[in-house]
RNA sequence: GCGCUUGUAGCUCAGCAGGUAGAGCACUCCCCUUUUAAGGGAUAGGUCGCGCGUUCGAAUCGCGCCAAGCGCACCA
């Protein structure tokens, strides 16, 4: 290769361009180092669990074919530490034990490549249980440096870890190299993908029916955000992005489909962001005939305990500081009953905003003048209440207004029979009685419409095909949607939703 | 959208009363092969996020921009 002078290369180019001579040094050996297959028959875990108790220093002839990533490289090429999905495994390739040629072509491995290997299980003097190769292929050359392990401190600990990244960037702009080098970032996706499969497990083995309805609406409803808008051109017609799936499921209710169905949805909302809220999310509805809010709590509980105990073995769990009891029952708080406990005041005894408006201003609670009786007290609650609350508990019975799609109240007219789950502070579930009665649902939009007029963007407006359908008659339904997001966090100890979202929303970079 | 903080080698970081950059690991080469976060030796690697300005001189000071993190607002 020519050497072009002096133009400043990069450390990063020079290691890449050092390995892409590689490739020719392969090629002139007849060595594809992007081959279409190996044959593999052991994972490393499998292997560390079967021979767990050969000793030390002890030599087996048993032979191994095993494939993973070249993650350290020791003593010249004698130690390998190969790392599969399942685990890790030390390669001791000894020259004695591999032909000559193989052992010049092993000069041509680098951290970070893949490789096969072939050889006999055996444990070294050192305890490390080690496969020793006969022979090898290369699978796939890696062209850049893998970020490297750093001199550390924390001794032990360390040992385990044979890289760091702890670029926030980097991780989520090159989740491939964060999941090549974090075990953590590994777990919380593997956990994730656990916490998803139990969900539907449970709510299948209790006859619920997964289905799907579309992610492209007329018409954003089902919930209060701002859509994402996009356009379909063959119909020339704007569409949102759902916000929910609500609408679309509770039709599907009313056609009776089946008395339970659930749909597990991504949905956008086209808001901030921050450590809870990415634009795209995943959440879960499902929706259940004949039931009311009661038997959503004690659904929701005993989802959410199910998942944990089969995810992570046990119902009690740590996230940050907090230890958290997520065995059922869970606590349950009215609204109002909660704001008085924590404040001493009863916003039930205020009859019109004016009052309650002057009330939370006392109490230093950030309200405006336009404000309706729902509105502030929820606004008392969220500044007064909703911080203390860590241990899981159902929020009970919130304000008419603020809840345009549940029942009335069967008690208490200017509440819903609608109740928000709270783990550790957060929202993690909202469920209905469903409203169910279509002239009071044309009302709650109609107000909801008025609303909008007056300026509040997220606002539902008249969704006229869902009255159309609750005039077919809606039987009584209970309904539940839950973050799944959030209960992933929950689970893997997550500070951030971009930690359990493999590509959260980030801004372009122009080069 | 607003405020605060951050951006130096592949990675993790130091340097910042202004004098054109350092460390460890990684990389390259040599020695060493049942030695294991190996060891010994020698190299190489940087538009100091981007731009403009102040200055004889800017990684360092000022302004603007870009990106990220955190907080606030909005929301799940």
């Amino acid at each position: 290769m020519t050497q072009q002078t002096k133009e400043p290369v990069s450390a990063k180019e020079s290691i890449r361009q050092t390995r892409i001579q590689k490739l020719a040094e392969l090629a002139d050996k007849g060595i594809n180092p992007y081959p279409y297959a190996f044959d593999k028959d052991a994972d490393a875990k499998d292997l560390q669990e079967k021979y767990k108790d050969l000793p030390a220093g002890e030599e087996t002839e048993d032979f191994y074919s095993v494939a993973g990533r070249v993650m350290a490289i020791r003593n010249s090429g004698m130690f390998i530490d190969l790392m599969d999905t399942t685990g890790k495994i030390q390669i001791f390739s000894h020259k004695e034990n591999m032909d000559p040629e193989m052992v010049k072509t092993l000069k041509l491995v680098d951290i970070g490549d893949i490789l096969g290997f072939y050889g006999s299980i055996r444990r070294t003097p050192r305890g490390e249980l080690s496969i020793k190769a006969k022979n090898f292929k290369m699978l796939s050359k890696s062209l850049l440096p893998l970020p490297n392990k750093q001199i550390s401190e924390e001794k032990l600990e360390q040992l385990k870890m044979y890289h760091t990244m702890s670029d926030t960037e980097t991780k989520y702009r090159q989740r491939y190299v964060d999941l090549i080098v974090n075990e953590k970032t590994r777990d919380t996706f593997r956990k994730r993908s656990l916490i998803i499969q139990k969900v539907r497990e449970y709510l299948t083995n209790q006859g619920f029916l997964e289905v799907e309805t579309p992610m492209l609406h007329t018409q954003a409803s089902g919930a209060n955000a701002r859509p994402f808008i996009t356009h379909h051109n063959a119909l020339n017609m704007d569409l949102t992005l759902r916000i929910a799936p609500e609408l679309h499921l509770k039709r599907l209710m009313v056609g009776g489909l089946s008395e339970k169905i659930f749909e597990l949805s991504r949905c956008f909302r086209n808001e901030g962001i921050d450590t809870r809220h990415n634009p795209e999310f995943t959440m879960i509805e499902l929706y259940q005939s004949y039931v009311d809010y009661n038997e959503m709590m004690v659904l929701t509980e005993n989802l959410v305990a199910y998942v944990a105990q089969e995810v992570l073995g046990t119902t009690k769990i740590k996230y940050g500081d907090n230890d958290i009891d997520l065995t059922p029952p869970w606590d349950r708080k009215t609204m109002l009953g909660a704001i008085k406990e924590y404040t001493g005041v009863d916003f039930g005894e205020f009859f019109t905003p004016k009052e309650a408006y002057d009330k939370a201003k006392s109490m230093h609670v950030e309200v405006d003048e336009g404000m309706n009786w729902g509105q502030i007290v929820e606004a008392v609650f969220e500044a007064k209440v909703e911080p203390t609350l860590i241990q899981p508990v159902h929020i009970l019975d919130y304000p008419r207004e603020i809840s345009p799609l549940a029942k009335v109240h069967r008690d208490n007219d200017r509440l819903t029979e609608r109740f928000e789950t709270r783990v550790n502070g957060w929202e993690i579930a909202n469920a209905f009685s469903e409203l169910t009665d279509p002239i009071d649902q044309r009302h709650r939009f109609e107000a909801q419409a008025l609303a909008k007029a007056n300026g509040d963007e997220e606002a539902m407006s008249i969704d006229e095909d869902y009255i159309n359908a609750l005039e077919y008659g809606l039987a009584p339904t209970g309904g539940m949607g839950m973050g799944i997001d959030r209960l992933v966090m929950l689970l893997t100890n997550s500070p951030t939703i971009r930690d359990v979202i493999a590509f959260p929303t980030l801004k372009k970079v122009e080069n």
